[in-house]
DNA sequence: TTGTTGACTCCCG
DNA sequence: CCGGGAGCCAACA
């Protein structure tokens, strides 16, 4: 189901993951009925600004790891983040999330419908 | 419309 | 486990 706002799709879904919870970049894109757009949902997540209050640092990827990135600064606020969350790293690797596959979170499926339900 | 760019993933060695 | 290569998708120039 094609629909404009890609982004805006990505970050409704997103702001739905509880706190110290996970998706993976191909679950969100899956989630949202783009299986192989992975990317577009990092390119989604890249755009937002500063101050967002979408919960953008629950989103790793499929490794179980905090994604490097040119500003790797943003890297490291994310781990503080969910670290903040409860979620606990390796120690020898400070992006690798322990208990990775625990924590993923899967959307209810009324979470994906309810821009759509309008009948 | 074509080409490029990423906060990605899978497949081989 | 690490590194290289190809495929994918959406937004932008």
């Amino acid at each position: 189901m094609p629909m404009t706002n890609f982004n805006a799709r990505v970050y409704a879904l997103v702001r739905q993951i509880p706190p110290g919870r996970l998706m993976t970049y191909s679950g969100v894109a899956a989630a949202l009925g783009v299986p192989r757009g992975a990317r577009a949902v990092g390119w989604a997540l890249a755009m937002l600004p500063i101050g967002t209050d979408v919960p953008w640092q629950r989103v790793v990827n499929a490794r179980g790891e905090v994604s490097e990135r040119a500003n790797h600064l943003n890297a490291d606020l994310q781990v503080d983040l969910l670290a903040a969350e409860g979620v606990r790293f390796a120690p020898d690797a400070p992006r690798r999330i322990l208990a990775f596959r625990r924590l993923l979170w899967e959307p209810p499926l009324t979470a994906l419908v309810d821009q759509d339900n309008k009948g």
